[in-house]
DNA sequence: CGTGCTCCTTCCAGCGAGGGGAAGGTCAAG
DNA sequence: CTTGACCTTCCCCTCGCTGGAAGGAGCACG
């Protein structure tokens, strides 16, 4: 498929796909007339890098992840290795998110009436419990 | 505390700590010699603006969620619209990480041996259940 | 007191990750 | 055969930092 299509299924402009190539991450094959031809294993990945991005992966997180599953020669160790630390920050992130959201719904629910509460919510959102010296 | 205190507290590096103050974000006081003073409400932005920016929302979201809770002025509408949109987006967020977790689990757990399967995990990375013509 | 050493300041430069838009080729429809 | 939508490359711009230089401030040690 072209590389507007690609995009629209993947939810990627298609500049930052075409930056992916240009970087190495992701080269589909071209069609005669030299465009860019985008396989469905080509979408998949693309689909990949657009939430691995927007979820606070670094391109090279991004690209390491995209490699456990394409690169056949990789160390079985290595891959279980790689996957288990992104498992651990994985959850440190799904954690955050989730006291975000509390803290969130705490403001929500407490500025119902003309004035919200001066309550140091921020502290909640910091995952502060109090200041104390180091 | 100066800047190097508010850096390890908050888990910024002091670059990007400057960088906040220099586009408005987060505008400590400042000792008598010139240093940053970063007061505890500042060190609570701080750890905020760290946590936001590792969860994948933009430097102008982070300035939008700091600001329901700065500023006093704003309407309590305004705060619970902005917050209930984040709200949804932080759901979004989480279930992505949690199909992303399961997918690298099942990964780990299918290569224990030497050779890993070549079952296109990469879908459910994608959360992408199969290819349909759109 | 000076001499380090560490921390702080500003400033300027560069990189990573794209985005805007020009100049031109391709394709399908009318 | 023209028109419009799509594609190509190329270059420059922006955002969000990051590194390093040049110099001031603070604190210890002789």
């Amino acid at each position: 498929m072209n590389i507007g299509d690609a995009s629209l299924r993947s939810g990627l402009p298609a500049k930052t796909i075409r930056y992916y190539e240009d970087i190495g991450l992701l080269k589909p094959g071209r069609a005669e007339n030299g465009y860019r031809d985008y396989s469905v294993k080509d979408l998949h990945g693309l689909r990949f890098l657009q939430r691995g991005r927007s979820l606070g992966f670094s391109v090279d997180e991004c690209r390491q992840l995209l490699s456990l599953y394409n690169d056949k020669s990789r160390e079985s160790a290595e891959v279980k290795a790689i996957a288990q630390a992104k498992l651990v920050e994985i959850d440190r992130k799904i954690a955050e998110l989730v006291g975000l959201r509390g803290a969130l719904q705490h403001l929500v629910a407490n500025c119902h009436g003309d004035e919200r509460p001066d309550c140091p919510i921020i502290d909640k959102l910091a995952g502060n419990p109090s200041y104390q010296s180091s």
